[in-house]
DNA sequence: ACAATGATTGCACATTCTGCAATTCTTGCG
DNA sequence: CGCAAGAATTGCAGAATGTGCAATCATTGT
């Protein structure tokens, strides 16, 4: 991270970074696949096993109520083990800046949705609607992306650091979007 | 893709493809940055700035019309230039499987979700919640990407092959998500 | 001490991708 | 037709990524 924020993603090498570390280049090939990876990877890639077993455990539920005790979960999560916002921050320039950083952190995201629709199907069952724990999971995801993003790039440094108000708000405008009518274009944050 | 389905994707190099093609290698890295850029490049990466023109003139409304006027101009467009169902088959297969794909289809899937967002920003004009247009562009996108990846697994090749009746099916339970309760856990396709 | 296990490394090699300059192809016009 | 201007294609050189394999080095338990 560091390098790159210096010289730019694509300028530094692979041997730059093994030789910054102290280890040869083909040791960082045994632990990352890629510079890309290496980058994105300590991004979260999944809730913990215990915190996804009692999500499941709530069995089948309407499926506004399930997407509701996801979000939960994820924000729980984020709220027990935050994020540095300085390192999201940077992951996430990079990553507007640099394809190729952009696509492994798009597969990052991707790795933690499906997971996330593993675990909602699990907890509906084979009764629930195809396809609808997969879009649960997305329209999750969607909620925490755009959160994490506003956060990321909010330039406020008031006391608190943590994105799950952020998050918390995304998952709320949700609701607006599909909420019954209210006549009003705006609300409150 | 034919190279691809016949010996797998990372088993095609670009010396293949281009002598098949009858070019030189140099002449495909003119066109295509990359063999997983050429292989997802063909799918839409927006909408027609005609519809888009059209979209925005509506004019800032309720987060939840403007979600059902976007899902309504995706869904008309995908029926006036319908995709081959067999095409995009065999591109989830191959982003399924082969996770340097999948990035780049996630790439483009974002492109064209940044082009949505900015539409329904403009639309939306500078009052609007911020974050809420890029909301509003990401949970357009899940349920149009859980519908087609529903429809291009669909074994059922009954007649009309439109991916519209399945996002539009996604749309729907993306209202279901969060509507009012129903005190049901199951609700009619 | 020493054997066994795992981590690290060097080396060879295929492949991707980028500049740059040369060449070939196309097109419009006198 | 001939030919000049512009565009497309190509070859070449080279940097960098990524992988398989075998050798070496380090650690740990007996």
């Amino acid at each position: 991270m560091r390098l790159a924020r210096e010289h730019g993603f694509d300028k530094v090498t692979v041997d730059m970074i093994s030789a910054e570390a102290g280890v040869s280049p083909r040791t960082f090939f045994n632990y990352f696949p890629s510079k890309e990876v290496a980058v994105v990877g300590r991004t979260p890639g999944a809730l913990p096993p215990q915190l996804l077993d009692t999500f499941v455990a709530g069995g089948p539920a309407h499926p506004r109520t399930v997407l509701e005790e996801l979000t939960r979960a994820i924000v729980d999560q984020m709220a027990a083990d935050p994020p540095e916002r300085q390192e999201v921050h940077d992951i996430f320039m990079l990553a507007h800046g640099t394809p190729s950083v952009f696509a492994a952190l798009m597969t990052r995201f991707d790795g933690f949705r499906q997971s996330l629709a593993a675990a909602v199907a699990q907890r509906m069952g084979p009764d629930a609607d195809e396809g609808i724990p997969d879009l649960i999971a997305t329209v999750a995801m969607a909620a925490v992306r755009t959160g994490m993003e506003r956060w990321s790039s909010d330039l406020t440094t008031d006391g608190s650091d943590s994105p799950v108000p952020y998050v918390e708000r995304s998952v709320a405008l949700l609701h607006l979007l599909l909420a019954p009518d209210h006549t009003s274009t705006r609300s409150a944050p």
